[in-house]
DNA sequence: CGAGAATTTGATGATGATCAAACATAGTGG
DNA sequence: CCACTATGTTTGATCATCATCAAATTCTCG
């Protein structure tokens, strides 16, 4: 563990955000939550800009999003420009991340967090095993699997058949869904992404990005000042 | 279940063929396998063009395809274009499909058959039960699961990046790895999707598809003929 | 405050979509 | 088995969208 992270101790804190988010202990016994509990009980602090993991890092463990923002992206050893990377993921509190790494033992994917953040660490075969006793344990982490695969289809849909002012539309709006149910402002919100990264996300360039962006202000859809992005008119978004 | 569709009792030809890939008996002993055949018992055939399950289905079973390969697509409930449909994945023999339902306990895309197929039917309730008994087959289970994620995140990279023919070129040659994989001939197959269905697989037009092929045809690079492809040129392929 | 990073905006061009029409192939019924 | 119709494929011409190059401006943070 580098000195730029530190691990700190933390049941009570864990078991009250991320784990109701990550583990849904509904349907575990006191003595199930308790035992779940013990198991993260590790939280660990990401500065921006550093990588919790990276790309052919050893999998060990789980994560879920304490608090502040992280984003996943692959290095594309490709053809000719050697080495662009792609941001395919962005993480809000209380989601889980990591998964890709259950697959071959090591992570597949950078995630790097966008603002000082902190995580709750899960170790895998702990969880592991927990999952193999605890049937609702079982069934929580098969259904979060799932919908992270439904989660990577829907965004191959939306990259393959929208147009870039769709995607940014429907970027806007996921951001704002995802972040009232979270309780926070629906309408009022910090895009902690570079213009680069969302079009990295989106599969356009930057300057495309910001001309939608501006276009949109320009329209009366949304008052874009920089990162902060505040949503005027939800229904002509939807209907872009 | 309707008259195209039949239901047979066939353990041994599941276990010799597509269980070996779904669950990899790695690790079992020889009373688990026996269960394990047990509970993937039953196969059923897909005419061309039909269906084994669609999006909104009640999910109850996993499956694994036995012969023949089959697409799945999201019928695409949007603004303008009042429903078109995008093809998210392709399934060859061996591949698992439906773990798309695990989710929400109903599936979010419709499995379409290529050709007339065959696929083992694993009922998810005793699977699930028999995987937290049986810690070898819960850690395939999350493999697998992982495995699908990665997959499509490969696959939304490749959509967010690169161009049309790098795109076609990668599916070619996707297809090939996959077949040699399973012991067919790794240069010369049959696409069984139509140019359509590639184009929206790939996030372009059947025209761009078509074109794309015609051109390297004449470069030399594969030899098509309608839904036959010839790989002629695996390196410069592989280079664009 | 100052330097490097990020953003905005403009001008231009290439890639791929769209429209259109000829052609091939496969499935169907006489 | 063949003709016929459906469906799928190829190819061409034109045009829109978005990438690229470039430069000015603003933001951020050390």
């Amino acid at each position: 563990m580098s000195d730029s992270t530190s691990m700190r101790r933390r049941a009570a804190h864990c078991s009250s955000c991320a784990m109701r988010h990550l583990c849904m202990p509904e349907g575990l016994c006191a003595n199930d939550v308790s035992r779940l509990e013990n198991i993260i009980s590790v939280t660990r602090k990401i500065r921006r800009g550093e990588a919790l993991f990276r790309a052919g890092d050893p999998f060990d463990s789980l994560y879920a999003v304490r608090s502040g923002s992280l984003k996943t992206l692959v290095t594309h050893g490709s053809s000719r420009d050697g080495g662009r990377e792609r941001v395919t993921g962005l993480l809000l509190a209380g989601d889980a991340l990591g998964l890709d790494g259950i697959g071959d033992g090591r992570h597949t994917c950078d995630a790097v967090a966008l603002e000082d953040s902190t995580v709750c660490v899960v170790p895998y075969a702990l969880f592991e095993r927990m999952c193999r006793e605890t049937d609702a344990l079982q069934r929580r982490m098969h259904r979060m699997m799932s919908q992270a695969i439904n989660r990577e289809s829907d965004h191959v849909v939306r990259l393959g058949m929208l147009r870039a002012d769709e995607r940014v539309a429907r970027l806007l709006l996921d951001m704002s869904a995802r972040l009232a149910r979270r309780g926070y402002a629906a309408t009022e919100f910090t895009m902690r992404m570079t213009r680069d990264d969302i079009g990295s996300y989106l599969g356009m360039t930057l300057e495309t990005v910001s001309r939608t962006l501006s276009r949109f202000d320009k329209l009366g859809l949304i008052e874009a000042h920089g990162k902060s992005i505040r949503i005027r008119d939800f229904e002509r978004l939807r209907s872009i």
